[in-house]
This record gives C-alpha cells, sequence and structure tokens, in this order.
DNA sequence: TTTCTGACTCGAA
DNA sequence: CTTCGAGCCAGAA
C-alpha cells in the first residue's frame, strides 16, 4: 500500500483489520505502531468511523484491557460478548489474563 | 484560521 | 493501594 497517501485513520483501520482471533490490543500500541505514540485518543476517535469496515473494534481496548468503548457499540454488553465469544474471557468490561490474549503489532508487524 | 472534542496515557498526590 | 489532573494529536465545524 502508499501510507504516504492514506489518513491517519486509514492506516489505523490497516492495523485493526490484522488483530489475530481471540487477541485484543491496545489504542496506544496502535498509536506507537504508527509512530504516533502521543496520538492514542486519535485511534480510539478513528474507530468511531470502523463501523461499516471490516475492522474488529471490539479487540481494541485501553492499555488496561477495559472496554472503555463499549458504550460505542448497539448494546453496552455487545462489545463483551463478541470477546467471550472468541475465548476472551472478560468480567464487568474487563479483560482477564489481558497480558496473555494481548497483541502488540510491532511484534508481529 | 481558530476552537472543540475524544473508544487514551502517564505521572503525581 | 486508589483517585485526580494535565498533555497529546488529528480531524470536523
Amino acid at each position: 500500500m502508499k501510507p504516504e497517501t492514506l489518513s491517519f485513520f486509514e492506516r489505523v483501520y490497516e492495523v485493526a483489520k490484522q488483530i489475530p482471533y481471540g487477541r485484543v490490543t491496545s489504542y496506544g500500541a496502535i498509536a506507537r505502531y504508527l509512530g504516533a505514540a502521543r496520538s492514542a485518543r486519535m485511534v480510539g476517535y478513528a474507530m468511531n468511523g470502523s463501523v461499516g469496515k471490516d475492522i474488529p473494534a471490539h479487540r481494541v481496548v485501553n492499555r488496561k484491557g477495559l472496554l472503555t468503548g463499549k458504550q460505542h457499540f448497539e448494546g453496552t454488553n455487545l462489545m463483551q460478548q463478541l470477546l467471550e465469544s472468541e475465548g476472551i474471557e472478560v468480567i464487568d468490561s474487563q479483560i482477564k489474563n489481558f497480558e496473555k490474549v494481548f497483541w502488540d503489532p510491532a511484534e508481529h508487524l
């Protein structure tokens, strides 16, 4: 691809799409991978437009493994349901064993 | 052009 | 240990 022609949002999408099944990552991790370590907020903001695209936004959480963006899904528990269906243990919007299911873009890409 | 906002993060109290 | 505040950047109005 031609990253130079892609907007920041589009770059975020490209990375988010590559999150493996049953794994999750953080906004900050994606931001750092894109070279914008301090644009974690923008990553989340970008996910707003993830609807209608093939982006598994539910696999992206904050660095604590907390489903901070679940409110942006249809139901307040949809995001958690999706993660649990992938084998990820989630309790009260908090991912358990977050370190084990965490997927670092820089590590895989 | 200026202003505002946000699905974050980190450091300090 | 938990809670609170300020900084950060990119995009839309």
